[in-house]
RNA sequence: GGGAGAUUAGCUCAGCUGGUUAGAGCGCAUCCCUGAUAAGGAUGAGGUCCGCGGUUCGAGUCCGCGAUCUCCCA
């Protein structure tokens, strides 16, 4: 006996249910353990932060993770899934910085003024470092819980944490590597500097900050050395930076003109002339290319500073645009990225006469000390009485502001350490191309794109949260050292700061404190302060998770590269760039063989889910009404992994109505049948061959969908394998049980009863195994009653078993096709009886079908009984054609005429408009037409041309289908009888009758209607499962009961006749 | 400002290498069914396939130029 099933469900509880049975019997250990030394499918977590609340779109990484781990593991692969947490970076500083200022009592203000430096400095660095380790995992148990809950199996008690010892003596190993190459060094960067706070920004607080802001818009004079009375007109929206200027950039390609306004001339790009001169163009008295000015010297504007190189001359550059400006860019490399970019080609000299607080340093006479932007008026000004100055307006712009302290932006040239990924930026490409990215236009669009542009990597942060650049450099002389390990830095330490290695702490600031002698001038080798970016961190995880090279060599080697990594599209530059930039330096190929890039999750209305818009949805809330299942086909079937996707709580009611409880109701049925007939799977296993060719046809689909769902799982393809389960769902529900209802549910306990058991089990048990990397819970529990129960040697976990192999032998197109159009001839049939007003309850004479006679008219004759019955007909004759019963049209057929016809498809159409009989009796006689055309005869066969049909009045006429409309009285009374049965049924089921209780009926009506109900009496006896019939002669005293004594009795109006019925349950026990 | 992806029914989304009348689910309307019943079936309304050009006998699909949204980067 297989355990009742409830008839509603309760999705969510039963998961909890089945967590615990997880649980109780250690399932996930012994899933990780049961193909261990078999061959490997290697899995990479993706670091999360736990320093937040779990949200839907992560959620969605972890079930698109689990879903081929789930997978594979089934397939035999012995599949390791090892957690890790990134636990470095600025967010958990920012997020500590918040909690210290309330512990020191600051307000918001103080807390800005003092910006977060010195707040950390003046609270103590050792302190601050012990807060942010601890705020890491502050909502560890969260995503605990929420990995849990949605059934994503990952080994959670020994996972890679970025923040140990062993993790960073890997990543120091690493840089070490790019040390020992030579490809580790230190350089200027442009960044977007805070003044106020004297710290760089990263890009998404940069992000955070853009406000609309006036700034001054100044046009320059730059007058051409050797040219009397000419200058280049030159544009700037941030005129301090005029006094660090070293070169003008031009576009090679653009026109450029020298004008003459009054009696001086000016050279400037020929496409701004309108936008600067409006309707007075001046004259124009050269015209040549921006190349041509290329090398050309000119004043500068300023010359405080001091150049060691050649400087203020004419360069070229592409980025020049003719949309604001005069096509002439100024440059600054300190203050620019362009511009920094440029300077590095041209050797220009590099000017910074600004200190970290945005202030002029000394040797800006006039305004040293003042704030840059400030500076800005009397800048212009001084300009103005040198003549220098052609216009000055103000302009407004979006321009970043620092989102702590609101004090204006500078783009400033920091000192940082780079990595050279420019060095192998051709094994990067390579890298790329042999990478399996889904989808594919990752490879060449957004990450292809981002390798061809890349630039060296900007390692370092001025920060205390991270990873220590493990270089000590001389005082003294410079000399420099790279250590990979806390032993290697022992042995040369002057002094150890720890007693124990249990206390070992590689961070800061604990890590300063040691220093050693310089080998080459006896000088003190300090560490050089900074710590690195925590993508690198992220991008070490290959190696770093196994503390490899100082141990685990083996496991490694094991487990390089991953089969498959996934995470969301934002890694393309974070996680995926940083795994591949590290390990193709290191071992020349990809770390990962391929990579699913995700799309986001939005909210209902399509916008990106963010705490400060609060239209972030809690997924817990889904969790408890629909479930972790629910939750994730919704993210299987909805659409494409890539693309972003909506959730929204609803959106899961639609997934659990139309997929979990069809399966549900199937389940539910097959259970309470096989109950009552006591049916055991292990006594009725007759093979598929000799079975009715519904079960071979329900076995091929299943066998079928078998393939398509390991197809597309083997090449990481989701939504369509979703599908397909639930359109098989569809037939299995919709069309065999269906059909096949009066088999389980008949007296007899014959071989075609327990055919119909055996399969709809075999559906039922293969199909839960299918869907178990998809939906965990739910073909856990199903396993757990259809299997569990009856076979005490099957795996106690349905996720211990083998995915099911599709067994071709059992996959039947021609089986398939048959159904199909046995389908398709009852929906047509359906359709045309209701649209020509004929209940399926009125059975009909004839129907005719026409199929060509062959193996397609042969392989429906097993299914002509049930079409019969399942559009109530007599008699079902095969056709031809229908010509006999309709007109014919025609229409082109242009799939195959588009090449034959080309242009002519329009004689064609005329033809058939003018003379449609023609044709039709050339096709009959001959299978051909002839079509004379301008350009000749054209010879078109029979296929060319598709038929349209007008049909007989008598018959209603379908695509295949034609039905015989007219009755007799034979047919009418048949079609009461069944009406009387229908009535009936209905009496027992408002009643509340059991299935299997006996009746009596008592009847009162015309005598038509009374002589109907005695020629059918055998029928609606079986029918309603009836005992006896009871009639009363005579009207008025059939009435009088009615009125005394039976008042639950129903009357019944079938076209013209009448008819009261009133059904008593029989009394008789059993 | 640059790059990537998207735009198809009221909503959520399919639509492979160009091919007849562009599909599904949900929702809506009408009808059927009532022994799967908190289901099921049929029919219908609902489309400028974002817009404009181009290639082609033929474009939702290919090409170009725009628009809007999302993401990444400035």
């Amino acid at each position: 006996m297989f355990s009742k099933v409830p008839k509603t469900p309760d999705f969510p509880g039963m998961e909890l249910g089945v967590m615990a049975f997880w649980q109780d019997k250690d399932i996930k250990a012994r899933s990780m353990a049961r193909n261990a030394g078999r061959q490997k499918f290697t899995f990479y977590e993706g670091p999360p932060t736990a320093n937040g609340m779990p949200h839907p779109g992560h959620v969605l990484t972890r079930v698109m993770k689990d879903i081929f781990l789930r997978y594979r593991a089934m397939c035999g692969y012995d599949v390791l899934r090892k957690a890790g947490w990134d636990t470095h970076g600025l967010p958990v500083e920012i997020e500590v910085e918040k909690e210290i200022a309330a512990e020191m009592g600051l307000s918001d203000a103080e807390r800005e003024e003092m910006g977060g430096k010195q707040l950390i400095e003046k609270y103590g660095v050792a302190k601050f470092i012990n807060k942010c380790r601890e705020s890491v995992f502050r909502y560890e148990g969260e995503w605990r819980k929420m990995t849990d809950r949605v059934g994503f199996w990952c080994d959670m008690d020994d996972p890679y944490v970025t923040c140990h010892n062993s993790y960073i003596e890997s990543v120091w190993w690493i840089l070490k590597r790019y040390w020992d190459e030579g490809l580790l060094y230190k350089g200027h960067k442009i960044v977007p500097h805070c003044p106020s706070c004297d710290t760089a920004l990263s890009s998404h607080e940069v992000a955070q900050g853009y406000k609309d802001a006036e700034d001054p818009s100044v046009f320059v004079r730059c007058p051409v050395k050797g040219r009397d009375n000419t200058s280049f007109l030159v544009w700037t929206t941030t005129p301090w930076t005029l006094i660090s200027n070293t070169a003008l950039c031009f576009s090679p390609d653009y026109d450029y003109v020298t004008v003459k306004n009054g009696d001086e001339f000016l050279i400037l790009a020929e496409g701004r002339l309108a936008a600067l001169f409006g309707d007075n163009l001046p004259e124009i008295v050269d015209r040549c290319k921006g190349r041509d000015f290329e090398g050309m010297e000119y004043a500068p504007p300023f010359s405080f500073v001091e150049t060691d190189k050649k400087a203020w001359y004419c360069i070229l550059g592409d980025f020049v645009t003719l949309d604001d400006g005069t096509g002439i860019v100024h440059i600054a490399p300190a203050f620019g990225e362009d511009d920094y970019n440029l300077g590095k080609k041209h050797d220009l000299p590099f000017l910074q006469p600004v200190d970290t607080n945005g202030r002029f340093t000394p040797e800006v006479t006039p305004w040293a000390g003042k704030f840059v932007k400030d500076a800005d008026p009397s800048i212009i000004e001084n300009l103005r009485e040198r003549g220098l100055l052609f216009h000055s307006a103000t302009y407004k712009h979006a321009y970043p502001f620092c989102w702590r302290c609101d004090s204006p932006l500078i783009y400033y040239a920091r000192s940082s350490w780079f990595i050279k990924t420019t060095a192998y930026k051709e094994t990067l490409l390579k890298v790329n191309n042999e990478i399996n990215w889904v989808p594919e236009h990752i490879r060449s669009g957004r990450m292809g794109d981002f390798l061809e542009n890349n630039v060296d990597w900007a390692v370092s942060r001025d920060r205390y949260w991270g990873t220590p650049l493990n270089i000590w450099a001389c005082e003294e002389c410079g000399e420099k050292e790279c250590h990979d390990s806390a032993a290697s830095l022992k042995q040369r330490a002057d002094a150890w700061p720890w007693k124990d290695d249990a206390d070992i702490d590689l961070h800061k600031p604990w890590i300063d404190e040691i220093s050693f002698k310089c080998p080459a001038c006896g000088g003190i080798m300090k560490r050089t302060p900074e710590v690195i970016d925590c993508w690198l961190d992220s991008g070490a995880m290959p190696v770093a998770q196994w503390h490899y090279p100082h141990e685990n060599k083996d496991k490694f080697e094991d487990l390089f590269p991953a089969d498959y990594i996934t995470e969301a599209i934002d890694q393309t530059r974070g996680w995926f760039y940083s795994l591949m930039a590290l390990n193709s330096f290191l071992f020349g190929k990809s770390p990962f063989k391929t990579c699913l890039v995700l799309g986001h999750v939005l909210d209902k209305d399509g916008a990106k889910m963010s705490k400060s818009k609060g239209n972030v949805v809690d997924p817990t809330a889904a969790f408890e009404k629909y479930g972790a299942d629910a939750f994730r086909w919704y993210f299987y079937r909805e659409n494409n992994p890539w693309l972003p996707t909506r959730f929204f709580e609803e959106a899961m009611f639609d997934v659990q109505k139309s997929m979990f409880l069809t399966l549900w109701n199937v389940y539910s049925f097959f259970v309470i049948y096989a109950n009552i007939d006591g049916f055991d799977p292990r006594e009725h296993t007759a093979p598929a061959a000799q079975r009715d060719p519904n079960d071979r046809w329900v076995l091929s689909r299943l066998h079928r969908l078998l393939g398509d769902i390991a197809s597309g799982l083997d090449s990481f393809a989701i939504m369509a394998p979703a599908r397909s389960v639930e359109l098989f769902l569809d037939d299995l529900s919709n069309w065999y049980v269906r059909r096949c209802r009066p088999r389980f549910w008949k007296a007899e306990k014959d071989a075609d009863k327990w055919a119909a058991y055996a399969t709809l089990y075999e559906c039922l048990t293969t199909l839960c195994r299918a869907l178990a990397p998809f939906t965990p819970f739910l073909s856990e529990t199903l396993y757990g009653n259809l299997v569990r129960s009856v076979d005490p040697d099957a795996p106690d976990s349905v996720h211990l078993c083998d995915f099911p192999a599709a067994d071709a032998s059992l996959i039947s197109d021609e089986l398939e096709r048959a159904v199909a159009s046995v389908r398709d001839i009852a929906n047509q049939g359906r359709s045309l009886r209701s649209a020509r007003r004929r209940r399926v309850r009125q059975p009909l004479a004839a129907m005719k079908l026409k199929i060509p006679a062959g193996p397609a008219r042969d392989a429906l004759a097993p299914f002509l009984p049930m079409l019969q019955d399942e559009l109530n007909v007599r008699e079902i004759v095969f056709a031809d054609s229908f010509d006999d019963l309709m007109a014919v049209t025609l229409k082109p057929n242009f799939k195959t005429l588009g090449k034959k016809l080309g242009k002519h498809n329009k004689t064609l159409q005329d033809k058939i408009s003018q003379d449609t009989q023609a044709i039709l009796d050339a096709l009959a006689a001959g299978g051909s037409f002839t079509l004379d055309t301008p350009d000749g005869p054209i010879q078109l066969a029979e296929a060319d041309f598709l038929k349209e049909f007008t049909p007989d009045p008598d018959w209603a006429v379908g695509e295949t289908v034609a039905l015989d409309l007219r009755l007799n009285p034979e047919l009418i009374k048949a079609g009461l009888a069944r009406e009387i049965v229908h009535s009936i049924q209905n009496q027992r089921k408002s009643m509340d009758l059991d299935y299997q209780d006996r009746i009596k009926v008592e009847f009162m009506g015309d005598e038509k209607i009374i002589s109907v109900i005695d020629e059918y009496e055998l029928y609606i006896k079986a029918e309603t499962l009836c005992e006896e019939f009871h009639i009363p002669q005579k009207e008025e005293a059939w009435q009088k009961q009615v009125d005394n004594l039976f008042r639950r009795c129903v009357e019944y109006e079938f076209d013209d006749f009448k008819v009261c019925i009133n059904v008593v349950k029989s009394e008789r026990p059993e």
